[in-house]
DNA sequence: TTGATTGCAAAGCATTTGCATGCTA
DNA sequence: TAGCATGCAAATGCTTTGCAATCAA
């Protein structure tokens, strides 16, 4: 049994709730899957496991997750909510890729401590940051050159990893 | 006429559009308007100066002053879109309180000297970032700490400004 | 006159809720 | 057994689209 599943289980039951075969395998998928899953997402990667299970309880499912600390909610702007791992997970920031989509998480201690100084000065006592950079990552720059370079150079796609 | 309302004829003209009696209106009320505003809150807005107006126009120009260069999308993360001044305004972030709602805006030199070397590091060409600290103002913690001395303290409420 | 614009209604999404049925504690 | 959980369908809230009528160039 992993730690995350005992903060699980110790959730459910200070909160008076029940452990569901449904809850377990939402959550075991979630575990797995080291990547910001969308509530769409992990419904599919759940439904390959058990057809049956509802888009509704993976909502649900997720929300429960966020509010026992092992999930955290992010959004990168599409008007989608995405989910990523918060248990013992450093915080960290996200670049994106607006070409092929790619999350790059990065973290840097700087950053926070003028962000820290920032919210000092205005005497605002920050809770919770999110950052994003949008912008073109290295392999797509790369491919731009070189496709400005060799006329029917094959196209560059990544599949997004949410 | 201002500046930005020459941006605007300059954008629709460039771009083979019409100058309409709602397109006028929507950019003019958003003109004085220096607040960020979902389009809700300035279909509500131009409602008052022209009831027959309809939310899809709003929605749509909002779309076309963005294309121009007028008005900039930010999300909060309610899942609704917002919409600030763009033209001539310098680059800033946001400070959000949790308690009151209020916007605080913000600019750092260092802060985007930082981002800029983590994006170079990682050959990253950032296009576009957005930071949002959320927390609790000055103001909210100056009442939150009255209510713990005084017992029966008028409560604190300030209104969103969007 | 031509083609863009408008505003209504309807459609689209992501997400939430009502509710009868099913299942855990 | 009591009451929480599930999953369907319907509802919601924001946003977009189809379309006939209208209007700018």
């Amino acid at each position: 049994m992993t730690e995350e599943k005992e903060v699980f289980l110790k959730h459910i039951q200070k909160a008076g709730l029940k452990r569901t075969a449904q809850r377990d395998l939402i959550l075991d998928v979630f575990l797995r899957t080291e990547k910001h899953l969308s509530s769409e997402d992990l419904y599919n990667l759940v439904k390959q496991e058990d057809p049956s299970i509802g888009h509704t309880t993976v909502y649900r499912t997720l929300k429960l997750l966020t509010e026992a600390g092992l999930a955290r909610e992010v959004r990168f702007g599409d008007n989608r909510t995405h989910y990523e791992h918060n248990y013992k997970h450093q915080h960290h920031d996200h670049m994106i890729c607006t070409e092929c989509g790619k999350i790059i998480e990065f973290f840097s201690a700087e950053l926070e401590a003028i962000q820290d100084a920032i919210a000092a000065k205005h005497r605002f006592q920050v809770s919770q940051h999110l950052l994003r950079l949008l912008g073109v990552c290295a392999e797509c720059r790369r491919h731009a050159r070189e496709q400005r370079n060799e006329i029917g150079a094959q196209p560059h796609v990544h599949v997004a990893t949410g």
